[in-house]
RNA sequence: GCGCCGUUAGCUCAGCUGGAUAGAGCGUUGGUCUACGGAACCAAAGGCCAGGAGUUCGAAUCUCUUACGGCGCACCA
């Protein structure tokens, strides 16, 4: 039930609806104050009347009932008590009823959410910096998927450029099959960092040329440039295995080679396309930014044509409810400019395009390099975290059987969290320090608040009590606090999709774990008795159920013991 | 120069559409060492919420402005 709405109905204040009372309704700082409360100061000029006076008289005039056990009034304030015993009853029969679909809901039915994240650049190995994008998309796709929408997961492969006419030349110069064969992506990526380190006149023309090969059907060429993208996705579908993320398209920046053709045609049709220092543009100067290239003087296609063709294309593959572009905020302005020259073009859906910008990534030591090896990859982080759990995990529980497994589960999920716990528009700094720390507000924390939760559930279970019987019990305050927390999961989820921020969830899963530790600690569950104990295990079921759901959708797995 | 973003405890960050004494984690100090799992819990210390002005009954939150930092600004993506 809705307690904004059923505390607001109570409400009878002169000249204000009920609609805005529900939306005044706040939690107060301290639940000793009570659970829900009114600030009255905003009626104090309508009704002529301080604040306090009318805080008062309005808990005078509302009588407690079996929802509402208390009303108060406190500088000003209206507080609101409300039955405990009733709330917790609500809230754990909903998430035992639930259960992993708890906090799911049907709100996107039958609309769909595009979500271009990670996009893999043919050749480059994943560095640290590839890690927000394809954790905080990944997170977004299910999330999306959670709410009822059908989420489409698309990979814009970074497969056409002339970097790839470099990659040739330097292969062909520098490099062997046995080599690449041997060394995967990262031999590959070598010869580009030395193109790019020794390349001379000579060779650049020589790039241009293999580039010109590729884009003209040469055989040899694209048997090469082939051969280095299956390299490639072979290796990040190892990275994306381990982190849980899927896609439902690879449709790349060469998918809309022949489909820029047709925008360019429509921009000239539509007279926005301009002349302008040899180059063809979109003048977006009346509204404040610089113009959107759209073919060079040389006559080729940019990155800002690509994009424009894409998102025509997948509003006539998918005709998205909202299409979202998780990219670093670097490309702001890029995104920018594409959203205005479709708006221009009189595209009514330019308006559900979203640029879902995040922080950047960098070392202590300053921006990374991958010209000068000043990088941090991907693959590294990884496995040096699962090595440290595994290690951690020795000597924390040397019998445990599966150590492999859960080192993988545990080290994993703590990279994933390092990007999916703050804000994503904020930068990062890098550090290893930071990224093997396993100490509280972590993934490994909330991994590990669900291993001891299910440890008390099993215990249970292998004594034969039953764990979802709930019973109309009186919760004491940790209980209550619980409760309460586990009961803003579902709109927790809501707000994560409609702000684009993950981050609300792993937060969410901090305050319930750190509330169920502390419940843990201070009511003993199998030493209890009768309705004490089932209700505390019903508690312990629903704890463990929002955070597993909760993990689930952040891409963390979660293991049984730990 | 113009634009976008950021600035909260020593460090890393929360702070919901403005609301009651600004909250965590790490680190520091001191406790809980007979446990349903100590990767935990409790407590202490630590803040002119970058500076200034404004709006408001009320501002970390909204507006303006300054400073500092990041990013971007025509043929790369």
């Amino acid at each position: 039930m809705d307690y904004k709405r059923y505390i607001a109905e109570k409400i009878n204040a002169e000249g204000v609806s009920t609609e805005e009372i529900a939306a005044l309704l706040a939690v107060p700082p301290d639940p000793a104050m009570g659970d829900y409360a009114l600030p009255c100061f905003r009626f104090a000029k309508v009704m002529r009347k301080s604040p306090v006076l009318i805080a008062q008289e309005l808990a005078a005039s509302i009588a407690p009932d079996g929802v509402i056990a208390e009303v108060s009034a406190l500088n000003g304030y209206l507080n609101f008590k409300v039955n405990k015993a009733a709330l917790a009853g609500q809230v754990l029969a909903r998430i035992l009823r639930e259960g992993e679909r708890y906090g799911a809901s049907d709100v996107g039915a039958g609309r769909v959410v595009c979500i271009d994240y990670s996009s893999v650049n043919i050749a480059k190995p994943f560095h640290i910096g590839h890690l927000s994008t394809t954790v905080i998309g990944g997170a977004l796709y299910r999330i999306f998927n959670f709410l009822g929408y059908r989420a489409v997961g698309i990979n814009h492969l970074g497969d056409y450029g002339t970097q790839f006419g470099k990659l040739i030349a330097a292969y062909k110069k520098w490099g062997n099959r046995e080599e690449v064969e041997k060394g995967g992506i990262h031999a590959i990526n070598d010869l580009y960092v030395r193109f790019s380190n020794e390349a001379d006149e000579e060779m650049e023309h020589e790039a241009r040329e293999y580039f010109r090969l590729i884009e003209s059907g040469d055989k040899e060429a694209n048997e090469l440039f082939n051969w280095f993208k299956s390299l490639t996705l072979a290796y990040v579908q190892t990275i994306y295995d381990r982190l849980h993320i899927t896609f439902d398209s690879y449709a790349g920046e060469r998918f809309y080679t022949d489909k820029m053709a047709p925008v360019v045609e429509e921009l000239r049709e539509k007279g926005l396309l301009k002349e302008s220092e040899g180059a063809q543009i979109v003048d977006l100067e009346p509204y404040g930014m610089p113009p959107c290239l759209i073919l060079r003087s040389d006559g080729a296609s940019l990155y800002a044509t690509r994009d424009l063709a894409a998102a025509i294309y997948r509003w006539n593959t998918y005709h998205f409810h909202k299409c979202l572009y998780v990219v670093a905020y670097q490309q702001n302005l890029h995104f920018r400019q594409v959203f205005k020259v479709l708006e221009l073009m009189g595209k009514e859906w330019a308006k559900d395009l979203v640029h879902v910008a995040y922080g950047m990534v960098s070392l202590e030591d300053g921006a990374m390099s991958t010209r000068k090896g000043k990088v941090v990859w991907l693959e590294d982080v990884i496995s040096r975290c699962v090595e440290k759990a595994r290690a951690v995990l020795e000597e924390k529980n040397p019998a445990l059987e599966n150590k492999d497994e859960v080192a993988e589960l545990v080290g994993v999920g703590a990279v994933a969290f390092g990007a999916l716990c703050n804000n994503k528009i904020k930068d990062i700094t890098f550090s290893y320090d930071r990224a093997l720390n396993f100490d509280g507000e972590t993934s490994v924390y909330l991994q590990y608040t669900c291993a001891r939760a299910a440890s008390v559930l099993a215990k249970a279970q292998a004594e034969g009590i039953a764990v979802e019987e709930l019973p109309a019990f009186t919760p004491c305050a940790a209980e209550s606090e619980l409760v309460k927390q586990l009961a803003l999961f579902p709109e927790t989820v809501e707000q994560a999709a409609e702000k684009y921020e993950p981050s609300l969830i792993s937060r969410c899963l901090l305050d319930v774990a750190k509330l169920f530790n502390k419940f843990y600690l201070e009511c003993k569950i199998m030493q209890a008795e009768g309705d004490t104990r089932a209700f505390r295990l019903a508690l312990t079921q629903a704890s463990l159920t929002t955070l597993k759901n909760g993990l689930t959708l952040l891409g963390i797995g979660v293991p049984e013991k730990m």
